[in-house]
DNA sequence: CTTCTAACA
DNA sequence: TGTTAGGA
């Protein structure tokens, strides 16, 4: 189980969230109900919270306490996705360039050791083969 | 007993 | 945001 997979899980009934944020149980309905969180959900209808959720809960209540209303703490929340959409499309991007350069060195390795590369020959080919395993 | 939704003396 | 009703 991986990091994400931990801080997502559904865990905490709502009364346990209560305890951590020191929120009101109206308090933590009307977030949910102004979309500032997703908690899950048991068979029986109840909310079950994650660690994720939490420390959400605890950011809201921060930025209540800076006079920042719902609608300014789902902005920075909106903004806040956008950016980690943006990272990451970046990651997948390295991970494409790093699969890009992979596979040129593979072919020019191969252009080497098989002599097809027009500046090749086996003087050269021999030489250069010491380098690759 | 806990939590849920809906509503407002 | 608090509080209460009535049900699950």
């Amino acid at each position: 189980m991986n990091d994400f997979e931990r801080r997502n899980r559904p865990l905490f009934p709502i009364s346990i969230v209560m305890e951590l944020t020191e929120l009101t149980a109206r308090q933590i309905r009307y977030y949910e109900e102004q979309q500032l969180i997703k908690p899950a959900r048991t068979k029986g209808k109840h909310r079950l919270f994650s660690f994720a959720d939490i420390d959400r809960l605890l950011e809201i209540k921060s930025l209540l306490d800076k006079k920042v209303n719902l609608a300014g703490i789902k902005e920075i929340f909106r903004r806040r996705e956008l950016e980690e959409q943006e990272k990451a499309l970046m990651k997948l991007k390295s991970k494409e360039r790093q699969i890009s350069d992979s596979e040129l060195r593979r072919k020019l390795v191969n252009e080497v050791l098989h002599q097809k590369s027009k500046y090749a020959n086996s003087q050269i080919q021999g030489d250069l083969s010491r380098f690759f395993h």
